[in-house]
This record gives C-alpha cells, sequence and structure tokens, in this order.
DNA sequence: ACGAGATAGTCAGTGTACTGAGTAATTTGA
DNA sequence: TCAAATTACTCAGTACACTGACTATCTCGT
C-alpha cells in the first residue's frame, strides 16, 4: 500500500489549522489566556452563574477537561467558584472584576486574529469558509450523541 | 463588553472540527493507533528510513511531538528507531512487517471515515472546502517560519 | 585542523482533551 | 417513602502539542 496524501484528508487539515490556530493565538492575542480559555470567560461573560456542564456543552468541552481550563481560570482570578446552595451537585461559575477586564481587553484582539487567520481567503471565500466549517463541526459533533 | 459568537470564528470552530474528528477516528478507524500515530506511519509508508524532524516537517509536528509519537509507534512494534551510522545525530526510522500491515489496514478506513466527515457537504462543497482549508492551513503554518 | 555555529534529539514543564471509575447529591418511580 | 436511576463533579491514566534548556554530533570558515 503506498502513501496516502493527507493534504486531502479532512482531519488531518483541521489538526494543522487547529495547531497554527494555537501557535497565532498566543502572538496575537494572548500568552497568558488560551483560547479554549477565553471560550470559556466569553461563555460566562455572556452568562454568568452558569455550571461547569453547561458551559462545557456550549464551548465544546468535556467535563473533565472544563474541570482543568475553570481551575486555571479560577487560580488567575479570572474566576470564582462556589458550590450552588440550592443544588450541592453544581458548582456555579461567575467572571471576577479582573476576569471582565481581561475578557474585554481580549475580544478585540481576537476580531484581527481572525482577520490575520482568514487574510489568505477573499471576502466571499471567507464566508464560504466560515459556513462550510460550520456545518462540517456541527454534523460530526452530533454523530456522538444521537 | 458582550459575549462574542464564536461559531464565526475560525479557531474555534476548528477546534471543535478536530475534536470530533479524534472522537469519530476512535470509531471509524481504530481504537489503537491514533490519527497522528497513522500520519507518522503513512509518512514511513512513502519513504522509509526518514529521521524524526523531516517526518515531523511532513505532517506537520514539532520534534518534540514527534519524539512521542515515535516512541509509541516503536513500542507497538510497529515502527524501528535506530541511530543513523552516516550521522550520529539522526535516528533513522523504518515501518516493521506489522506497521505496513497495519498502515495498509487503516488506509481503506481513512476513506470511510473522509466520506463520514464530509457527508453533510454536496461534491462540490466538498472539493471547496478542502481546497480552503489547506489555503488557510499553509498560510497560518507559513506565518511562523518567515 | 579546529573552534564557532548549526543541527537532531532528549527532557522537564505546561496545557488541552478524552475515557473510565468513583463520590456525592438530587430526582424519580413503584 | 425510600431504593434505584440520574446527574455534576473529581480523579487517574493516556495521548497530543508546544516551549525552552540541554547534550551530542556534525559542518563550515579560517
Amino acid at each position: 500500500m503506498p502513501a496516502l496524501d493527507l493534504s486531502t484528508h479532512p482531519g488531518h487539515l483541521a489538526r494543522r489549522l487547529q495547531q497554527a490556530h494555537t501557535l497565532l493565538w498566543h502572538t496575537v492575542v494572548s500568552e497568558d489566556v488560551t483560547s479554549p480559555q477565553f471560550a470559556v470567560l466569553n461563555a460566562l461573560a455572556g452568562a454568568d452563574g452558569l455550571d461547569q456542564r453547561t458551559v462545557g456543552e456550549r464551548v465544546g468541552l468535556d467535563r473533565s477537561t472544563v474541570a482543568e481550563v475553570v481551575r486555571r481560570l479560577v487560580d488567575r482570578g479570572l474566576v470564582d467558584k462556589v458550590r450552588d446552595t440550592k443544588d450541592g451537585r453544581r458548582s456555579v461559575l461567575r467572571t471576577t472584576e479582573e476576569g471582565r477586564r481581561v475578557h474585554r481587553r481580549l475580544s478585540g484582539r481576537t476580531a484581527r486574529m481572525n482577520q490575520i487567520f482568514l487574510a489568505p481567503l477573499d471576502a466571499d471565500e471567507q464566508s464560504t469558509f466560515l459556513e462550510l466549517l460550520q456545518r462540517v463541526a456541527d454534523a460530526a459533533e452530533d454523530l456522538r450523541t444521537p
């Protein structure tokens, strides 16, 4: 069996794309706050008081990973985490003052980040790309919770 | 600052896409051999005797990650690793008999994997998607080695 | 021929990302 | 009502993926 050309394999391309994005993020957006951390912060900026499970659902992270990301955000004082008095199983998450400051500051930079990332495509291609990415990602995620 | 809609952020979508791909890979292609491991195996199937650096360059992995992936492939008896007698810095990598068998078996399944993954798009959209993915990934990778 | 610089690989440390097992709390149903 | 099922979270284990520091080896210019 000869070697395959992985440049036609969407999964392989997705991995390379994501890796390149992570590196670019460090230089363009933040060295301290990672992209998943920002995603969690962003979810809480819109709806403070969510529990970990809900946050995970909204940003696309499983329970264990959310727990780790949240732990780091709490360590850095960007998020507060307290036991829900109504339901002892849940942890209620809230952004701190500092967390909202960081979220505000980084939000602008993510716009620049997206521009740089999509620069090789023209305007039409950019919206096509985003739409196709969304459809494939949504469908692939649905395959595991039928 | 209100919450952003991350579904328009290519980086966020890339992460979700890659995660969904990894999960799908486990059920469709292999539980033992991961997608990066297959990529390395595939690179060696086409050109036995490469060193780690070259393999990493071809599949898009840095030196440390290649080292770890190769270690696992060696542990599982799919790849042989020996010091280059000509250049003592290099490790020369070769697929084993078993490694070639595994590569052959999984190659067919990756085709099925790609089909399932791209199923939500029609034929035209699929080739557009692959082309745009490639261009963005290539460009993003170039941003770090000017 | 030989020292400065380049190169290949290792190692430690950090940060996702998942599974499977386990714990504590809540909800459900007979 | 109270045992069974469900749910939220934690923890241990595995596997990428990167940086920065270090070692060993090779190469090139003088």
